[in-house]
DNA sequence: CGCTGAATCGCATCATCATGTGAGGTGGCG
DNA sequence: CGCCACCTCACATGATGATGCGATTCAGCG
């Protein structure tokens, strides 16, 4: 790893006053860093945005007083969308990991990393990497395949999956067949096979099984 | 890291006779890890579950001929539940990704990663962690994050989005209007607001987008 | 106090749907 | 060849749904 030789711009979201000097000091020892910000809570680091360049990074924690960080993310994104927000915290519960995931954060650290793995994780992100504790990881993959349990096979055929895909769109019989180019009838004969193979007795019901068990 | 004093049991499976050798040999020598299991696809290393006692992990490539490697990856997680399955590959495209996720593998890994990497990564995975290269683990919070998209709002109320929970759960207006203790007219006059809100005409419509957007 | 939005209920009417029953045509497989 | 699964189309009928046009109650708000 070589180092850059322009500086990585770098904001510190902390509310614990003593860690947030401390690291923004090492980092800048361990060379290659520029703190050009440093807040205990996302309001201030926010207003910042209208009067200072938006740095490449920000270090942000969840725990804060006032406004969450994970709250805090959304509005960084769209403030400043291309810079890059690492979470940088103590938790590693699913539900804060998860939250901090779906706002939009490109990596995951825990505060008791080594400093120089912090740095290297920062220089990782910035090369299109999303570093997180391997702990972490589990987590997000544990969480991941809970999204998408055991693929059931209803036995549905080419022609019925097209229908229920046109179906989930909302459209009805007479617009499936026409777009299909198909009678009426026939559509309606392959909504009855869906239904059977599927165990429902309505259109809706149909739909929300195709999408809650991802049958398309 | 210190070395455990019992070597931790391992197989690969590998089409790439040379690699996989060479890779053998190499963790061997690194110490801690015994190779007992080699095999150049998943229909062997299956077959071998039978009468071998199964290892701690296995490392696992997804380009396998034959049997392809995620598919394979259930059937191991099947006869050998309590082993940790590792991907190791070349690959980091989306879809092999999310599907070896959703397969349940342990951790993903590429094969360009130094020796000395992968040791310390399966050594990770034993500990609970789930080691996967900083890239792949950026499209995992991408297709993660896509998952969850802007909770867009409209205006439901908590009226509405309680028949609209009914509908998705596959029940009609008299059920709904049963289990709520409603007149079915009620449940109608619902259903219409529902429709005006989500710019649909139709249940299908509505229960479609319901899900899709994560509305409930 | 009047206004507004939410929730409740009613009727009517036409459109759409679900379902029973039937049948002709294709392509693959033993 | 017959069998079977799939796709296609048809008619009929009662059930369900969507929508226009009402009404009453009630809680919150300025």
């Amino acid at each position: 790893m070589t180092i850059p030789s322009e500086p990585i711009t770098l904001w510190l979201v902390e509310d614990n006053d003593s860690f947030r000097r401390s690291l923004a000091r090492a980092l800048e020892k361990t060379g290659g860093f520029q703190c050009s910000g440093s807040f205990s809570n996302c309001e201030n680091a926010l207003a910042a945005c209208r009067d200072r360049s938006a740095p490449q990074v920000i270090l942000l924690d969840v725990g804060l007083p006032g406004m969450d960080g994970i709250a805090g993310l959304r509005l960084f994104r769209q403030s400043m969308p291309s810079t890059l927000l690492i979470i940088l915290t103590v938790f590693e519960d699913d539900d804060k990991i998860f939250r901090a995931i779906c706002a939009g954060a490109s990596g995951y650290l825990l505060k008791t990393a080594p400093v120089r793995d912090i740095a290297a994780a920062i220089r990782d992100t910035l090369e299109g990497g999303s570093p997180m504790n391997s702990r972490v990881a589990r987590r997000v993959l544990a969480m991941f395949s809970s999204f998408a349990p055991e693929q059931k096979d209803y036995g549905l055929t080419a022609r019925e999956k097209e229908i229920l895909q046109f179906m989930v769109a909302g459209h009805i019989k007479k617009e499936i067949a026409d777009r299909m180019s198909l009678s009426v009838h026939t559509v309606n004969t392959h909504m009855r096979h869906i239904y059977e193979k599927l165990h429902v007795t309505t259109g809706t019901g149909a739909v929300a099984k195709a999408l809650q068990e991802r049958l398309l």
